[in-house]
RNA sequence: GCCCUUGUAGCUCAGUGGAUAGAGCGUCGGUUUCCUAAACCGUGCGUCGCAAGUUCGAUUCUUGCCAAGGGCGCCA
């Protein structure tokens, strides 16, 4: 990579300036604006008091010193502002950014490798298995499933799991609600009241437990309205499985041995609070019942033979749930770390100007099948991947309906349906692309061209940052600046007409195709489709 | 009271320890005998919530305050 060659000569050239220990702090860097070169180095300003120089004067002496040490591309360089010291390239480092996307393709280029050999169990959505999934449940689906793309791509082999709570009162009420329904009755204190209920109960037979059979009712509801925004589960576990299995008491006797338990008014209880938890936790009540918490942690140690890391997807809700099971897993054996939640701020949706309260309990719904049915799944996912998880979002459902055909989806679908549009009409003119290694990259000089280049050459950082930091919507802003950056030359440079340079139009197709692997690449990381024709 | 997240353009949101803070929508104007105008180009727009601290440099990090949302059960 040019940047780590640039950084080695600075390294260089610091240190022979007297920088024996060069700081971390020392950069290389793209700047946000163009006039600033292609590559950026802040090792002036960083290094100036270890020296005893003005950062000016210091920039000055290592510029002089790295305009010396020849590197590749570099055609000029510049100190500017306080001491940075700019790299202005030869447009033909972007062209070797170009072979290379081409050379790698759709399955290599942008493939960082940092996480192979690590298995990740991601667990998402794991909504209560007593009606459709709600609207905004289906942030979390789409935020999953495409953490656990990128994932991939870094070389990490994902787990996708969703948890069936499938025992416990709720699931006693869901059934009861059932009942009631199919018999006329009305739905007990505190059931389910939505008209789901009524349409279940409608379907269920007679001789079966309402309970068990609602459940799977709900299950099959809810991984049909994933999958029609293409998302998908490698695992879906059962609690009462689970349980049914003694993993419960089996991680009693682990936390026991751990010396973390302890009896108090009749009670059990784990003492999280040394790990960091607010206050210790009841896991056995003192009418002998276990809390929520036993299962779940037997759960979660379950999971660790799913994966290396264990990663919760979890609603800003449940944040305070994280302490305590952070704590659990450290003492179920699991190093401090490998479990890991994922706070996803919640969704608010509005519809008719107000907003939408969801329980399915009250019965107010939006179900994530009927957004999938207004928006189609490829906006559906893109709206749910378009802004940070941190954020708490509002989906004014008439707005994304009046804007169907006019949002970022489209654009960015639009710029890799133009490309094969370009391809078609090339095949009709005859027109073929010659073999890469005889055309002339170095007809790429215009400023929209080298922009595409420049966008492509970020990709492996943006993938590699987006899964460090958990960050899905990296790659739509991504996506969405390459398609940008495409429109624009589209507009700008003429490929197929005939009084185009015969020379430069061979490098222009060839930009084509690397724009086309791009924008394939960060789509399938979003799981949108990238469609041929609009 | 304590904990988590957020506070950036009229709206919805990106972004960053640096050099003039960005995009979409909305406004107004322009571009098609030429590869898809679901596009492009131009136009306006900001005390980056407030205050202090760290730093050569803070909108970005730390602390306090203010505001919004969400949590603080022997519920799950």
């Amino acid at each position: 990579m040019l940047r780590s060659t640039i950084l080695d000569a600075v390294h260089d050239g610091l240190r022979s300036l007297g920088v024996d220990q060069v700081p971390d702090g020392v950069t290389v860097e793209r700047p946000a604006n163009p006039e600033h070169g292609d590559w950026s180095t802040n090792a002036a300003l960083v290094c100036s008091k270890l020296v005893g120089k003005n950062p000016r004067q210091l920039g000055q002496e290592l510029m002089d010193l790295l305009e010396r040490a020849d590197i590749p591309h570099v055609e000029r360089l510049d100190i500017a502002g306080p001491g940075f010291i700019n790299f202005v390239l030869s447009p033909a480092w972007l062209h070797d950014v170009l072979v290379e996307v081409i050379d790698q393709g759709t399955d290599r280029y942008a493939r960082p490798t940092f996480g192979e050999g690590t298995s990740v169990n991601i667990e998402f959505v794991s909504s209560n298995p007593t009606g459709p999934l709600h609207a905004g449940g289906g942030r979390w689906g789409a935020f999953g499933d495409s953490l656990a793309r990128i994932l991939s791509r870094c070389g990490y082999e994902p787990h996708k799991e969703f948890y069936i709570n499938d025992r416990g009162n709720q699931t006693v009420l869901f059934g009861q609600s059932l009942t009631a329904r199919k018999t006329g009755h009305a739905v007990p204190e505190g059931g389910y009241q939505g008209d789901y209920v009524s349409e279940w109960a409608a379907e269920m037979p007679d001789d079966v437990d309402p309970a068990q059979w609602g459940i799977a009712r709900a299950i099959q509801e809810v991984r049909e309205s994933l999958e029609g925004m293409h998302v998908t589960f490698d695992t879906w576990s059962s609690e009462k499985a689970l349980v049914d299995s003694g993993a419960v008491e089996a991680a009693v006797q682990t936390l026991r041995s751990s010396g973390h338990i302890y009896e108090k008014d009749g009670a059990t209880w784990l003492a999280t609070s040394v790990e960091g938890d607010d206050k210790d936790r009841v896991i056995v009540k003192a009418d002998g019942q276990f809390t929520y918490l036993l299962p779940d942690i037997a759960y979660h140690h379950d999971k660790f033979n799913r994966g290396d890391i264990v990663i919760d997807i979890l609603g800003a809700d449940h944040h305070g749930y994280v302490p305590r099971m952070k704590a659990s897993m450290i003492f179920m054996g699991h190093e401090a770390g490998t479990y890991e939640a994922i706070i996803g701020q919640n969704v608010k949706l509005v519809r008719g100007g107000e907003e939408v309260k969801l329980s399915k309990r009250t019965g107010d719904m939006i179900a994530v099948d009927e957004l999938i049915a207004d928006l189609g799944p490829d906006v559906t996912r893109f709206a749910y991947l378009i802004q940070s998880i941190d954020t708490t979002q509002t989906i004014d459902i008439d707005l994304w309906k009046a804007q169907v055909s006019e949002n970022p989806v489209f654009y960015v679908q639009y710029a890799h349906a133009r490309i094969h549009s370009i391809s078609r009409e090339a095949d009709k003119r005859g027109i073929v692309r010659n073999e890469l290694d005889g055309v002339s990259l170095a007809t790429l000089t215009n400023r929209n061209e080298l922009a595409v280049l420049r966008h492509l050459l970020e990709l492996e950082d943006v993938v590699a940052g987006a899964a460090r930091d958990r960050a899905p919507h990296r790659i739509t802003t991504w996506v969405r600046d390459l398609a940008a950056a495409f429109h624009s030359f589209y507009n700008d440079c003429p490929i197929l007409p005939t009084n185009v340079d015969p020379e430069l139009q061979q490098a222009r197709l060839w930009l084509v195709e690397a724009t086309r692997i791009g924008l394939s690449i960060g789509l399938d990381l979003l799981g949108v489709d990238a469609p041929e024709y609009m």
